[in-house]
DNA sequence: GCGTACTATTCCGCCTCCGAAACGAAAAGG
DNA sequence: CCTTTTCGTTTCGGAGGCGGAATAGTACGC
């Protein structure tokens, strides 16, 4: 029993909830910062640099930078792995976990709100 | 019938999408330009500058400049309103309509493959 | 130990975005 | 007419993202 969508409703999907996150004003994340903030919240850890700039095709220093900036939000934190010194863990945060936790309702909302 | 999405599937599926657009490295759009090429594409014309702005809640130099961004790349266009001519009209491109169309069936597609 | 490999970060110049204000063009209303 | 209003655009200084090279710190084989 998969997902059904039609693309109009797909369409109409994304724009609801895209114009939704314009609206709010507050985050504005980028695509980028999207995608690693819910990697984070959705996929087990650990999570490191090296781990999302593969996953996503970019580079460290643009890892690095997105958990910069949302690390000042509080939407993520980092911790030093003890085991190998090198590497850093991304971890969750409360506030993190809330603002995903809303973006899901929003879509579920958006979504049962579609035309048939 | 509306789409049934509960809040973990919702979200994995924005991942999925937004993952995808982040590999793609072609386009990357903004939130704001995102909103604006879904609106022109889904909504009944016409579009101006300032139903844009108040619409999404931003001031019309930010519509200007997405419009500049966008129409470089081709994904619409602008036309002078004949009838009152301070006026501008944002128009659709084939190529615009053919990035929107594969964007819905990316949306589609990865709505397919969630789990249930 | 010491060089090598690997981690993440910092630095650099470049580019795009931002809001606010000023601007020119065109319509509306006296 | 001519003033006012309404468009969209341009300009300004500032903030933040970008890619890529260079850096500092850590692990590991020899």
């Amino acid at each position: 029993m998969p997902v059904e969508l039609r693309p109009s409703q797909a369409l109409k999907l994304w724009h609801d909830v895209t114009l939704d996150l314009v609206r709010d004003g507050e985050t504005d994340l980028t695509a980028r910062q999207m995608t690693i903030l819910l990697t984070v919240y959705l996929e087990p850890p650990p999570h490191t640099v090296r781990g999302l700039a593969t996953k996503l095709g970019v580079t460290k220093p643009a890892i690095t930078r997105a958990l910069d900036t949302m690390g000042e939000r509080g939407l993520v934190d980092r911790r030093r792995d003890e085991r190998d010194r090198r590497n850093v863990l991304i971890q969750r945060t409360v506030a993190g976990a809330l603002w995903v936790e809303k973006l899901g309702d929003d879509i579920v909302l958006r979504a049962k709100h579609l035309p048939r």
